[in-house]
RNA sequence: GGGGGAAUGUCCCGAGCGGCAAAGGGGGCGGACUGUAAAUCCGCUGCGUAAGCUUCGUAGGUUCGAGUCCUACUUCCCCCA
């Protein structure tokens, strides 16, 4: 085959890996990290930004794009890639999230999801085809199949019922985006907190023979080690040849902890949001800058980051910043996270190579604990 | 000189019109945030673990009961001279 999208792993350190893959408009170094730019923009940072940071995909949403400003809008001003100015690689969500976010403003059937615009509460229509469809509109690189997202914790039965419709919409999902090398449209297992639901997921989606498996319907209200359990019992019956994408998760913890697991991408609205909150992720852990403890601090977040945001601003100035509702202290911390959560990634893919992942996890551990620096 | 108005919870603004430990805000202190309806949301903010105690410029008074009514005083504001 000569799909021009192709994943190679280059080392393994246990159930954890390293690789690559390879697409026409870039490669993405795994195990990955994906900023959230749900629409359209990693809120509160610049593409350059991101890109610097060592990003090299990054997430768009389809319910929201598709609202504002439209698929069709997106598609004539050339893709979200020339419309947002990222030409690197993009995965977008199907909606399938906000089946469960916009619980209130939705209704299922087996045909698709109706969901009623938060924005003006007009009623849209979002069939798998159609999620696919606005996918390609969008010229998304790595397309979501439309899933069913079910809240923990929840029953067997409701748990097995959207597992179940996810497998149905995964096939449809597949037959509407067919063959398009370069790109890459990939399944989402789900199947709640239950291992026998969650092994004929992914066993079902496998049977797809999909270009990558994506572990969703995780980190929504469920203990870590809920969700680590069902990690391991998912990952052993995905193909190793294959990516896998732990969807929207997470902490610096969750993704050090699934990365040992065998996860390969990860993208979470962790780092942007709790920035634009007040909250600074750290080697030494988390710092609510918004404390009053940090209010003459002149040292940095972190003096050895290469991040600007983390190594030039003093904590007193990023506390002033955020007591102020400054926006450029959402864009400093947030552009700090981000710069961690792309250190972690880092560090994480050349511990894997080394064949050291458990001492990288453990000083890294060490770190978060020990607190502040100095 | 004459007339009118205002002082509220120990940071600020401010509701309150006889049953009030006293609405709301702001500020302050802390927490949450996981495929983004989030520059959002949630606590606490007189003392005490509690029964309870002490508060509404000051001092008296009326009343079963006063932040609310009356009197005087203090300070501030406005208008007329």
């Amino acid at each position: 085959m000569s799909d021009k999208f192709v994943f190679e792993v280059s080392a393994t350190d246990g159930a954890a890996r390293t690789g690559a893959i390879r697409m026409p408009r870039g490669t993405i170094r795994t195990p990955a990290f994906m900023p959230v730019g749900t629409a359209g923009t990693v809120k509160a940072m610049y593409t350059d930004q991101v890109r610097a940071l060592g990003s090299d995909v990054i997430l768009g949403n389809t319910y929201h794009l598709m609202l504002r400003p439209g698929a069709e809008r997106v598609a004539k001003l050339g893709g979200l890639h020339e419309f947002a100015r990222w030409p690197h690689p993009i995965l977008t969500d199907s909606g399938g999230f906000q089946v469960m976010s916009l619980a209130a403003l939705r209704k299922m059937s087996e045909n698709g999801v109706t969901f009623q615009s938060h924005i003006d509460g007009s009623k849209h229509v979002l069939t798998p085809e159609r999620s696919i469809e606005i996918q390609g509109l969008l010229d998304s690189d790595i397309q979501m199949q439309l899933d069913e997202c079910v809240k923990l914790p929840c029953t067997d039965d409701i748990a097995e019922k959207a597992m179940h419709l996810s497998l149905r919409w995964a096939e449809r999902c597949r037959v509407a985006f067919g063959e398009q090398p370069g790109k890459a449209m990939f399944g989402i297992v789900q199947g709640g907190a239950v291992e026998r639901l969650r092994i004929e997921s992914a066993n079902e989606l496998v049977n797809l023979d999909l270009k990558g498996y994506a572990i969703g319907g995780l980190a929504v209200g469920e203990p870590q080690d809920v969700m680590l359990a069902m990690i391991d019992i998912v990952n052993p019956h995905l193909p190793t040849t294959k990516p896998r994408y732990l969807m929207g998760v997470g902490t610096p913890d969750d993704i050090v902890e699934s990365v040992r697991r065998g996860v390969d991408m990860f993208d979470c609205v962790m780092p942007t949001r709790a920035g634009r909150h007040g909250l600074a992720y750290t080697r030494f852990g988390r710092v609510n800058v918004r404390n009053a403890r940090h209010a003459e601090d002149p040292r940095p977040l972190d003096e050895a980051s290469s991040c600007e945001a983390s190594s030039a601003y003093s904590r007193a100035y990023l506390h002033h910043l955020v007591r102020c509702n400054e926006i450029l202290g959402m864009m400093l911390l947030t552009w700090n996270n981000l710069a961690y959560y792309q250190f972690l990634m880092a560090g994480l893919r050349a511990a894997i190579a080394a064949g050291r992942l458990e001492d990288f996890i453990a000083e890294t551990k060490e770190g978060w604990a020990r607190g502040e620096q100095g």
